[in-house]
DNA sequence: CACTTGACCTGTCCGC
DNA sequence: TGCGGACAGGTCAAGT
């Protein structure tokens, strides 16, 4: 579920939230939530101070004064999401959060954080999701962080990087290189589907195909699409939510994804949704031609 | 090497 | 109303 704009929806609402708190409490309910829970948490994680929230394609890093981080991937349904004393107060009665963040924990709970009076729940119904505890100077050097690609949305991330990293997979279809995490991180099956109707782009098109100017305006589109996405606190067709319990509102946006049945907003075609890479897809066959060159 | 499939899990939705 | 199957935004391993 969470992509780059989610996850980093929630890096931000974590950041506001948890600086400076202390770890006091930590309970596990599934183990394979958290692999390394029993060994290392007693003396890294309990009494350490919260000092940084950071970001890295769908990963989030917290770091703690113990010179540890945790981990935390969302992969699907995760949720992190923050209950303090004022979480009551932030919504007025009637709010819908308020009523979310009452029911906290649930069954899709995994994780409880006690932070004093405030707790961090990591809720993930699918249990895909993970969280693990590492030395924080040793984060860079870690296999599935080591292999992420750059940042589409980095500053300095520029239309020739862009190609040459496209490149790489050549022969492949440009929507399966768009998720490729070591090409690029951050970018899921959401963010590809928009971004590709954007620049008008089928997503069964070869790399090798596409013209230069294609592949930039794929760049426009996609840092496009990341950043109102960001802006408005990501998607949630269903499980997700911010570091608060709040949904995000860019699926009022998209243009293609779920949209299959309805008018193309550029050219009122129907949107029709296939295969491709394994994944639901979402296209305009109108503006988005197969086999153009 | 590139691509597909299945696996990891649970919940929901759709058709019968 | 109940049941079975398909499907869901991510990633990895294994197979073709």
């Amino acid at each position: 579920m969470p992509e780059l704009p989610e996850v980093e929806t929630v890096r931000r609402g974590l950041f506001e939230l948890l600086i400076g708190k202390n770890v006091k409490t930590v309970s596990c309910d599934n183990q394979k939530s958290f692999p390394n829970a029993k060994t290392d948490v007693d003396v890294f994680l309990i009494n350490a101070k919260i000092t940084n929230i950071r970001r890295r394609g769908k990963m989030l890093f917290i770091d703690l004064s113990s010179k540890y981080s945790l981990i935390v991937h969302l992969k699907m349904t995760g949720q992190m999401v923050y209950v303090g004393d004022d979480s009551q107060q932030r919504f007025g009665a009637g709010h819908p959060n308020r009523s979310l963040v009452n029911k906290l924990p649930d069954s899709s709970t995994r994780v409880t954080i006690g932070l004093g009076e405030a707790k961090l729940f990591f809720n993930d119904q699918r249990k895909f999701g993970w969280m693990r505890l590492e030395p924080t100077i040793e984060i860079d050097t870690l296999d599935y962080v080591k292999k992420l690609g750059p940042e589409p949305i980095e500053q300095g991330f520029t239309a020739k990087d862009f190609i040459e990293r496209l490149l790489r997979r050549k022969n492949s279809n440009i929507k399966s290189v768009l998720l490729d995490q070591t090409v690029m991180a951050g970018v899921g099956n959401i963010y590809a589907d928009e971004s590709l109707w954007g620049a008008m782009i089928h997503p069964t098109m070869l790399v090798k195909n596409l013209s230069k100017k294609q592949i930039n305006k794929l760049l426009v589109a996609l840092k496009y699409v990341l950043e109102l996405a960001i802006e408005q606190g990501g998607s949630s067709d269903k499980n997700y939510v911010d570091a608060e319990g709040k949904k995000g509102s860019y699926m009022k946006f998209a243009k293609v994804f779920r949209r299959e049945g309805q008018a193309c907003p550029r050219c009122g075609y129907e949107i029709v949704k296939s295969r491709v890479a394994g994944r639901g897809t979402h296209t305009c066959p109108n503006c988005q031609k197969a086999n153009t060159k």
